[in-house]
RNA sequence: GCCGCUAUCGUCUAGUGGUUAGGACACCAGGUUUUCAUCCUGGUAACCGGGGUUCGAUUCCCCGUAGCGGUACCA
C-alpha cells in the first residue's frame, strides 16, 4: 500500500474525538481532542464527537453527559455528534447516530458482508478454547495468537453450528502473507508483515463490534479524513487498512500522537496523581492555563512564545511539529503557567472565581465582595493555584492571630526594641483618620519613624503583627484593607504577646 | 518471547553535515529602599553507546542498548 493511495485533503478536512464512556476524560484524552480540534479549525474543516461505547462491561453511567460537559467548559465545540440540551442527550447531523452502541445493525451487516466475500470468518472458539490456546503457546515459548482453526471449518459445520445457536464471534481473514505499510504524517512510513498479525475478532459474540470494525466503520461513513489519536493504536492500523482494502473505501491520513507520561516515565496513571481534567479544574487551575500547558506537550511552534490564547494555538498549529517522543506530565510547569494567567486576570473575575474556594475554606461570612477583592488583589501575584487562596488570605478573616512571639523579631532586636518599634508605630497610626488610611498615606506618616530606626526595623514587626506570617503582602496594604480599627488592635495583640 | 514506536540539560523543547548546541520550567546567586511573591540580571546543567559515510557528525546509514506501546470477544 503506497501512500498515493491515502485520501488528500480536497474536499475539506474532518476530524473526530472518539472517546469511550469508561470514567472521567483523562488529560491524554483532552489533549488528543485539542489536537484534533485545532487541526480541523486550522484547516477550516469541521471537527465531530463519536461515542465509542461498544464495551458494556466497562461502561460507566453518565461518563457520556460528564464528556460533553467536560469538552463545553474546556471551550473544544464540536460540529457534528452528541450534545446536551437540558441535560438530555440529543444528536445532531447528517452521518448520525454518533453513538455506536445505537449502530449495531451498520457493523453487523457489514460483518456479514465480509464473510460472503470470505474475508471474514465465523468462529465458535470459546474462551475455554482460547485460554487453553494460548497457555499451550505459551508453554512452547510461541507468541501467542489465534491459530485460525476455524477458518478450516466446511460450510456444513458452519451452518450446523448456526443452526443450533452456538455462540460466535466474526473474524478477519488476514493473509499469510505480504506487507501492509502506510504513511504517518507525525511518524513516515510504517510497516507490517502480515504473517505477524492475528485474525482479529470483529464481531463479538454478544453482536457488537470491536473498536476496530466498528472505528474503520465510521471513519468512513463520517467522512474523516484524518485520524488523529495515540500512539497505541499503531499496532492495530495494518488490520484497519486491511478492513479498508476488503470494503474498497479510500484510506484516511493517520497521525499518532505520543504519549503523555508520568515523572517516572510510565504512561501517565492515576497511581501517580492525577489524571482527569476535573481534578486539574478543581484544585484551581485555570482552563486557558491547562489547554496551553497541554497543547505544548508534544508539540511547540517552534518559536520562543509560550504563552497562547487557542484562537493563537489555532493559527500556529501544524501536525508537522509534533513530536515523536513521549512528554513527561510536569505539573511545576503547569503551576508557572497557572500563575502567568492568574496575574494576567482581570481582578473581578479572580475574585469571582477565589468565591467558592474561599467559601470551601469557609472564611467568607460576609460577602463584601468589594472588601474580599482587596484581599485577593494583594494575592494575586502569589497565587499558582485557585484552591491556594484559603491559606493565603486566612488571616485577613481572623480576629486573633496564632504566631509565636519570635516570629516578631527582626535581624538582632530585642524584646524591648521591637515592642517599643511597633508602639512608636501605633502611635502615628491613631494620628491618621480611618478615611485616610491608605497604604500611601500609611507609609507617607511612618517615614520618618522609618529613617529613625530603620526599614526592617519597623516594618517587620508589623508585618507579622498584622499577618502572622513570615511571608505576606506588604504591611501597609494589610492595613489598608483590615482598617484603622483591626490594624491598630492586632499591633495592640503583638505588643501584648512580648510582656 | 514476538511486533512496533522512540531517544538533545532533571522536565518541556529549539536546532544544525562545521553553532560558544538556543529557549522555558525547576534549581542556585545577585538586584528591585522589610519578608514572601512578582519583575530584572547572571549561573549550574544535555546531543544513549558502538560502528560506518564524510575533510568533518549531535545531525545521514547500520547495529546495539534502554524506555514505552501492542500482542484481548478493552478501547
Amino acid at each position: 500500500m503506497s501512500d498515493s493511495t491515502q485520501q488528500k485533503i480536497s474536499n475539506g478536512v474532518k476530524t473526530r474525538f472518539a472517546p469511550s464512556p469508561t470514567g472521567f476524560l483523562h488529560v491524554g484524552g483532552l489533549r488528543t481532542c485539542l489536537y484534533s480540534w485545532l487541526f480541523a479549525k486550522k484547516n477550516n474543516g469541521k471537527f465531530i464527537l463519536r461515542v465509542e461505547d461498544t464495551d458494556r462491561q466497562r461502561y460507566v453511567e453518565n461518563a457520556v453527559e460528564n464528556l460533553l460537559k467536560m469538552l463545553q467548559t474546556m471551550g473544544l465545540d464540536w460540529d457534528e455528534g452528541p450534545f446536551l440540551e437540558n441535560d438530555k442527550i440529543i444528536q445532531k447531523g447528517d452521518c448520525g447516530p454518533y453513538i455506536q452502541s445505537e449502530r449495531l445493525e451498520i457493523y453487523q451487516n457489514l460483518a456479514k458482508k465480509l464473510v460472503e466475500e470470505d474475508k471474514a470468518y465465523y468462529c465458535f472458539c470459546t474462551s475455554e478454547e482460547l485460554d487453553k490456546m494460548k497457555q499451550d503457546q505459551m508453554a512452547q515459548k510461541l507468541p501467542p495468537r489465534y491459530d485460525e482453526r476455524c477458518r478450516k471449518l466446511s460450510k456444513i459445520e458452519i451452518e450446523n453450528k448456526l443452526k443450533n445457536k452456538t455462540p460466535y464471534v466474526i473474524r478477519l481473514k488476514v493473509p499469510e502473507e505480504g506487507t501492509i505499510a502506510f504513511t504517518d504524517l507525525i511518524r513516515g512510513e510504517i510497516k507490517f508483515d502480515l504473517k505477524d498479525i492475528d485474525d482479529q475478532v470483529l464481531l463479538k459474540s454478544d453482536g457488537f463490534p470491536t473498536y476496530h470494525l466498528a472505528v474503520v466503520i465510521d471513519d468512513y461513513k463520517m467522512e474523516i479524513t484524518h485520524i488523529i489519536r495515540g500512539e497505541e493504536w499503531i499496532p492495530s492500523v495494518p488490520k484497519h487498512i486491511l478492513l479498508y482494502q476488503y470494503f474498497n473505501w479510500p484510506l484516511p491520513q493517520f497521525a499518532h500522537l505520543p504519549l503523555l507520561l508520568n515523572p517516572d516515565h510510565s504512561k501517565l496513571s492515576k497511581r501517580q496523581g492525577d489524571v482527569t481534567v476535573e481534578d486539574y479544574l478543581s484544585k484551581g487551575y485555570l482552563k486557558e492555563a491547562i489547554l496551553n500547558f497541554i497543547a505544548f506537550l508534544g508539540w511547540n511552534p517552534g518559536t520562543e512564545q509560550e504563552i497562547f490564547t487557542l484562537e493563537e494555538l489555532i493559527k500556529t498549529f501544524s501536525l508537522e511539529k509534533i513530536q515523536k517522543a513521549g512528554a513527561v506530565f510536569n505539573v511545576e510547569k503547569l503551576d508557572w503557567l497557572n500563575g502567568c494567567y492568574i496575574r494576567q486576570m482581570n481582578i473581578d473575575e479572580l475574585t469571582k472565581q477565589c468565591m467558592p474556594y474561599l467559601e470551601q475554606a469557609g472564611l467568607i461570612k460576609s460577602l463584601n465582595f468589594g472588601w474580599i477583592k482587596k484581599i485577593v488583589a494583594l494575592e494575586q501575584e502569589r497565587l499558582k493555584r485557585l484552591n491556594e487562596i484559603g491559606d493565603l488570605t486566612k488571616f485577613f478573616f481572623l480576629d486573633v492571630l496564632e504566631y509565636t512571639p519570635e516570629l516578631l523579631q527582626w535581624k538582632k532586636m530585642d524584646n524591648q526594641q521591637i515592642k517599643d518599634s511597633l508602639s512608636q508605630t501605633c502611635a502615628i497610626l491613631e494620628k491618621i483618620s480611618s478615611d485616610e488610611f491608605t497604604a500611601k498615606n500609611i507609609m507617607d506618616n511612618l517615614s520618618p519613624l522609618k529613617e529613625k530606626i530603620g526599614v526592617g526595623e519597623m516594618l517587620w514587626p508589623l508585618r507579622v503583627a498584622l499577618s502572622g506570617l513570615k511571608s505576606s503582602p506588604p504591611p501597609e496594604a494589610i492595613a489598608e484593607v483590615l482598617g484603622k480599627e483591626k490594624t491598630i488592635n492586632r499591633v495592640n495583640q503583638a505588643i501584648e504577646k512580648l510582656k
